[in-house]
DNA sequence: GTGAAAGCGCTAACAC
DNA sequence: GTGTTAGCGCTTTCAC
């Protein structure tokens, strides 16, 4: 290619990276040629003098029984795939939910496989990011860690914030026996969504509180249901710190016999295929999934741009969609 | 390493790729050198001669309106995975609908980028799949594609079987007037399921046949029972083509005043999160998904071992899954 | 501003 | 069976 464009080597190779410390002639030379030959460099030449790889690796660290609430894998994906696709940066994959994959990670990163890491659904307070970090890549987070991890940012939606409105608007449609089911309690998103919840009540009298237990399953929001309708069976309404959950709650209001939203309305979180599709339709908390890849992206392409940067954790505001259960 | 183990590059570099021409002491010198330094071969300057990658690109070709039924993509992206872990390929993952992304595509193939691509959810028959064949890379197919490409590979469920059982399934317990609500007929597998739901009624008499077609979607679904309702009030049985047709159907159905499955039986197909999640809960087709993504990547993995290899398509059992919609 | 040359870490062909 | 050697295609000093 140097030699179609009458230069050296070493003049091709700046105006591909893009230095401004050529002529205009040359440059112009070497762009004609480039395109003439539909020239590409070789990716692996060059990783092996800069050290570099272009690649994020993105680790799924998902536990087979806790299957996310589904469009979020490939929306989340998308939107990781769109902010990465103006950059030269590729995207790997891995399902990584076993120690031992775990250290394939870290392996990867401390071979210089891979320039960054990105983890979505991770557990409690996994060691993973420390890991990564101490061996020698950036790394960002999909939902906030149990643990703090000072230097590790991470992309989340506003989950107290979701949940405070839409216990507010079962409050102001009048509702005063207002019930929760919650998400796991060593899961941020689970600890949230009930703070929510209690924000939302703080200060109001004569309102009938009611706390349930829940692991965002379909199962544990009928189970919950029965046992606070056999608590209080003057309840008129739940929040469910999932869709799913909040499926499983109309299922067993209907058996009590209990119309929703009449009886009692029922407000769900995520905003998933399944809200669309119960009857009645859900009210829910919608989460900017997509949104939330993008930014994730950014903050690993910031950090590695800028391997000092001291990045901030992102909180994504959520939405309440108004459906027909409240 | 080699000077740590004693001996010359050439035979560290055999060892280190499982020759056999090596002497056992050379072997065991090279293999605790390796463990003492935690060795692990540059992947770069390895391809740089090589000319392998080892890679494979995972290219989701999805339009942003048709979202497949959900736990679709993590659980074949799991089954790709598990199948890719005993081996030294990567994943990279890439989402391209647009015809520029297509190109792309080519492009990394072309440039020795990646080995081979796995193609998921393409549309109607795009010529992405021939076109990466001719750049030089072996492809692997989900889901049958709607023109035969002769030498690509593909794997799909036995979608024709799947909605046979499920007609007969209905006619079996005494249903007679039985509807099917059909998927796009631009697409394989709605134009498989529906040749089903012909072979399974085929030469039976005092068989009311009927059919609507839809388009996958949950609207669809609704529109066209309101339709089949119009043209047989009498209806005792619809089959549709996917979960979110069926869950479509059966709100269609309640609001006619129906009961399912007293007056109305419904079979759906994917056996999608949402079908354990519908009131009653929907009797359905599964399909061995994860076990597609398994077979998708041995399919290219064979290709890649022997590139002259030429490999049946792999169809999958698919199995009626009976809840309480019939 | 540009060319020359060194070398990234590895494999493969060849000689021994 | 093993050592030697020549690149793979690129970036990056270092002279000029």
């Amino acid at each position: 290619m140097a030699t179609e464009a009458n230069v050296s080597r070493g003049t091709a190779s700046r105006v591909v990276n893009g230095s401004l410390e050529v002529s205009p002639w040359a440059l112009k030379a070497v762009q004609d040629a480039i395109r003439k030959l539909g020239y590409v460099p070789n990716q692996a030449a060059r990783s092996l003098v800069t050290r570099r790889t272009d690649t994020v690796l993105l680790v799924v660290s998902e536990s087979e029984d806790r299957v996310f609430g589904e469009p979020f894998f490939v929306n989340l994906v998308r939107g990781l795939s769109q902010e990465l696709s103006s950059t030269p940066l590729q995207l790997n994959l891995m399902m990584a939910n076993t120690a031992r994959q775990h250290g394939k990670v870290e392996q990867q990163v401390r071979n210089g496989h891979v320039d960054g890491v990105i983890l979505i659904s991770l557990h409690g307070d996994d060691p993973l990011p420390t890991n990564i970090v101490a061996a020698g890549a950036p790394v960002a987070l999909n939902g906030r860690p149990m643990s703090d991890i000072g230097a590790v940012p991470y992309v989340d939606a506003d989950n107290e914030s979701g949940a405070r409105t839409a216990v507010e608007y079962l409050y102001r449609q009048g509702r005063r026996r207002i019930a929760t089911i919650t998400g796991p309690q060593d899961m941020a998103a689970g600890i949230d969504r009930l703070a929510g919840y209690r924000a939302a009540l703080r200060g109001k009298r004569g309102v009938t509180r009611l706390v349930a237990p829940g692991d965002f399953g379909q199962a544990s929001g009928e189970a919950a249901t029965r046992e606070l309708l056999a608590k209080d069976p003057q309840l008129d309404a739940v929040f469910a710190a999932s869709d799913l959950m909040a499926a499983g709650a109309m299922k067993a209001l209907r058996a009590a016999g209990r119309r929703v939203p009449d009886d009692v309305a029922v407000i769900g979180f995520d905003d998933s295929d399944l809200a669309r599709n119960t009857d009645p339709m859900l009210t829910t908390v919608s989460q900017p999934i997509q949104q939330m890849g993008r930014e994730l992206a950014k903050l690993l392409i910031t950090q590695l741009r800028d391997p000092d940067a001291r990045l901030a954790p992102v909180i994504l505001p959520t939405e309440l969609v108004c459906r027909e259960s409240a």
